[in-house]
RNA sequence: CGGGAGAUGGCAGAGCUGGUCGAAUGCGGCGGUCUUGAAAACCGUUGAGGUUAACAGCCUCCGGGGGUUCGAAUCCCCCUCUCCCGGCCA
């Protein structure tokens, strides 16, 4: 959630920043007229119940005297009676302040570039040349002959955008999973296993409640839905609390399923496995004091980036622009794997810094000295399984049909099993 | 899923015959005295949010929601969660 303080203080800050997240000004100004009428409605509110609680206390004193009580009971049930009655105007605006502020975005970082969609991203760098084929490469999906995934099975048994891997794509993709968080913790991040599902006031603390409920797989009757990342449940699970300053910054990383509805992904990707319903992920959570994620931010995306780099995968940085920023960030690099076969970059993961934004809506504050401030947090894939899956395969294909393995993964498939 | 007990401040744990209770006490934390230093002992301090120039005052919060009352941590109803017993199960 905004700073509705901000908004308040200077206006023209928050709605500058919005315009990058192409926010109407509109919008704010109505935002910013019930936030004051409900704090002069609480103030309203506040004088009256101030009255009662005083008058309240006269009872056990006139009783002690011997004096009438009478008159002073029906002053205050008047009274009461008026409580009731701003109190529920209290509540009412109260809601609206909320379904307006909760759909609110977070305010761009004022380096975020300008811009409409991806078309307007800003390259920061190239790790790795992509290597020269003699032959031409192939997609993914095309790599056959060595039955790594099976399309069609996956979706008999559950339906489309859900695949099934098999063979040597199993191997692989286990092994990079324990490479993966192998290498985060060797980054200082500790490993955490997570539920898969998670409740709404989790999701509306990351910001995927209440605006994008139509993306998430709910359980029907339960208030539980299969977290979309782990990010989720590994943000969360600071909410509520009051972290002393000296614990921070809190490195975190998870393996997890992924589930997602992609409701307005139609017609994209719809070949291979991109894009699924279902799909595994190493998360990376941090959760830092204001001054330090920056700084932690760009471990991360390092993290990241020397991944790709140890997996010999080429790879880019990209930072997102204003139109194509996520609800929460604050700013985000992207980093994109090459894909020989597609012949073009691909997200492979994505660095976020959501600020006090997610922390504000969860509560997750720390302690410095006397003071309770909110905490940054950061999310960012460590990398896609599934993605990464892809782009070894695509990058290291033999002319074959086959597939080497990254050396690095190597120790990870021992014993060794025969990989083709 | 059935039966029983419970949910109070960082933790432990009183209060629950309704009224100066935001809440005793212990532990922990912080500050101090003492000490070469530390421990012990002693003194003080120590929940969160909002309003505000203000750590003055005021308001809200004793799992969540609703009710009774002039007044509720305390009484009533609903929900959720936790623990114990049984059932089922990896």
């Amino acid at each position: 959630m905004i700073d509705l303080k901000l908004l308040e203080r200077d206006f023209e800050q928050v709605a500058e920043a919005l315009k990058k997240k192409r926010i109407d000004e509109k919008l704010l100004l109505k935002l910013k007229e019930v936030s004051g009428k409900v704090k002069e409605q609480k103030r309203l509110l506040e004088s009256l119940q101030a009255k009662q609680n005083a008058n309240s206390k006269l009872f056990p004193v006139y009783q002690k005297e011997g004096k009438d009580i009478s008159q002073l009971k029906a002053l205050l049930a008047q009274n009461k009676e008026q409580i009731a009655k701003e109190q529920e105007a209290l509540r009412e605006l109260e809601d609206k302040l909320y379904a307006i502020a909760l759909n609110v975005p977070n305010l761009p970082d004022s380096d975020v570039p300008e811009g409409e969609d991806e078309e307007h991203n800003v390259e920061l760098k190239r790790v790795l040349e992509p290597k020269a084929f003699d032959f031409k490469p192939k997609e993914h999906w095309e790599l056959d002959a060595i039955e790594w995934i099976d399309f069609e099975r996956g979706v008999k048994i559950s339906k489309s955008r859900f695949s099934v891997l098999k063979n040597g794509a199993s191997k692989v993709a286990r092994a990079l999973i324990n490479y993966m968080i192998d290498f985060n913790e060797s980054h200082g991040f500790s490993e955490y296993t997570l539920p898969y599902l998670v409740n709404a006031k989790a999701l509306l603390g990351t910001g995927q409640l209440p605006k994008f409920e139509d993306d998430l797989f709910k359980i029907e009757g339960e208030d539980l839905y299969l977290i979309p990342t782990a990010e989720v449940p590994l943000t969360n699970l600071y909410q509520d609390e009051i972290i002393p300053k000296e614990r921070l910054p809190l490195k975190m990383t998870a393996y997890s399923e992924c589930f997602r509805k992609e409701a307005g992904s139609a017609g994209r990707d719809t070949r291979g496995i991109i894009r699924q319903h279902q799909f595994s992920k190493v998360e990376l959570v941090s959760i830092t004091s204001q001054e330090e994620s920056d700084a932690v931010f760009n471990e991360m995306v390092e993290c990241a980036s020397d991944l790709l780099t140890s997996l010999g995968l080429p790879h880019r940085l990209v930072m997102l622009c204003g139109g194509d920023l996520g609800f929460s960030a604050a700013k985000t690099i992207d980093l994109e794997v090459w894909l020989p076969g597609q012949g073009r970059y691909r997200e492979i993961s994505s660095v976020s810094n959501t600020r006090d934004f997610q922390a504000r809506r969860a509560k997750i504050r720390y302690k410095e000295g006397k003071k309770n401030i909110l905490a940054h947090t950061l999310n960012g894939s460590s990398l896609a399984v599934g993605r990464t899956l892809i782009a070894i395969m695509e990058n290291y294909q033999q002319a074959d049909g086959t597939v080497a393995i990254p050396d690095v993964l190597k120790p990870y498939l021992e014993p060794k099993v025969k990989i083709e």
